[in-house]
DNA sequence: ACACGCTTATCTACCAAACGGTAGATAAGC
DNA sequence: GCTTATCTACCGTTTGGTAGATAAGCGTGT
């Protein structure tokens, strides 16, 4: 065990990840505009320097931020793509999908706060919101495609009221994120 | 017609008028964090020393267009309020609320981006969102008592839905939202 | 009409703190 | 002892905010 105090050296993709994980922490509660780049070193016990030795920028981080959780999403998602297609089981996905997100309140923040702040086109974090969000509802779109009679309107209608029941769950807790989904499901899947 | 160079002298509820309007439009662009203080008065051709000779802070400009807000929105609701209810009067009043927001889009993006950015506890307009987005569920749950078996799950997926679908439509403009809400609403309002 | 003076909206000049980032010194671990 | 992760010290800029000077607009008296 090192001591508590002085510096401490770590391998670089391992020190790498530890910054990762706590500037998503960080900007799940604040928003990227809400953190300085001292908070986020600090948040691991470092410096602004040493923070800076492992992402050129501030942005830097930021992107990393954003292309370390889609690594790690990727890898969940795969692994639940199912072949069967209907309503039945475009729910069983969505509905597992709700549960992952309800165990990761600070995950789904993340995205939500910086979903929302990355509105403005100056924001650093804009152009891949833009992207990701557009093939997110382009795959959706097509997995409702062998049964919906409008999948371009239920994909957008679906996005939309995960985002703001994810927005409104983060404003308040006490709201049953797994029971509004299953109310909005029932008649969503009915055929 | 005044000099277009040269300081202007306004009355102070005139100057007041026109600065929470700026300012209004500056916050719903990129969010009370992303526009500081010298944009804000810059927008309204004055610098920050006159500005804050209107307004005791930075914080104190927010909180005075927030409130600004709510007094227009409550005279134009308050105009729209019918006493009957059922069914078809809540999906008539809401449509309403959807073409209104669908003619003020840099008014939605405040509300939106602001809300999304207040998530933070520590954000000046925390207390103000959470009492007001409380208030605002509890008057349309009243408002479904008479006709929905859940009102209380209902109110909050109406919410839920219109604040995504808001943010949805900030993000991609060629969204529809006017259809988006109708179709949501057809299933919605169905007994 | 015009000048004078009062009120106060607005400005110029300034400040301390916080920010993102850089250069070079230091030490941790193999 | 070598590599390099980390630190100390510093810089230029931007930020929110303050103190005191300046002038715009109005009322009033002549």
């Amino acid at each position: 065990m090192p001591p508590a105090t002085g510096r401490r050296r770590l391998p670089l993709a391992e020190r790498r990840e530890e910054i990762l994980k706590a500037a998503t922490e960080l900007i799940a509660a604040s928003g990227f505009k809400g953190v300085t780049l001292e908070a986020f070193a600090e948040a691991c016990g470092m410096t602004k320097a040493g923070l800076l030795h492992h992402f050129r920028s501030r942005d830097d981080l930021l992107i990393a931020v954003l292309e370390r959780r889609d690594e790690l999403d990727l890898t969940t998602v795969v692994d639940t793509l199912e072949p069967v297609s209907g309503p039945a089981a475009s729910r069983i996905v969505m509905t597992r999908f709700v549960r992952r997100n309800l165990g990761q309140r600070s995950l789904v923040q993340l995205y939500t706060v910086l979903a929302a702040e990355a509105v403005d086109p100056a924001h650093p974090a804009h152009d891949y919101f833009r992207t990701r969000l557009r093939e997110g509802r382009a795959m959706l779109e097509h997995s409702l495609l062998s049964w919906h009679p409008r999948p371009d309107l239920a994909a957008v209608e679906l996005l939309a009221f995960l985002d703001g029941l994810q927005l409104n769950w983060l404003r308040d807790p006490d709201i049953d994120y797994l029971a509004q989904w299953q109310s909005f499901a029932g008649r969503f899947f009915a055929v």
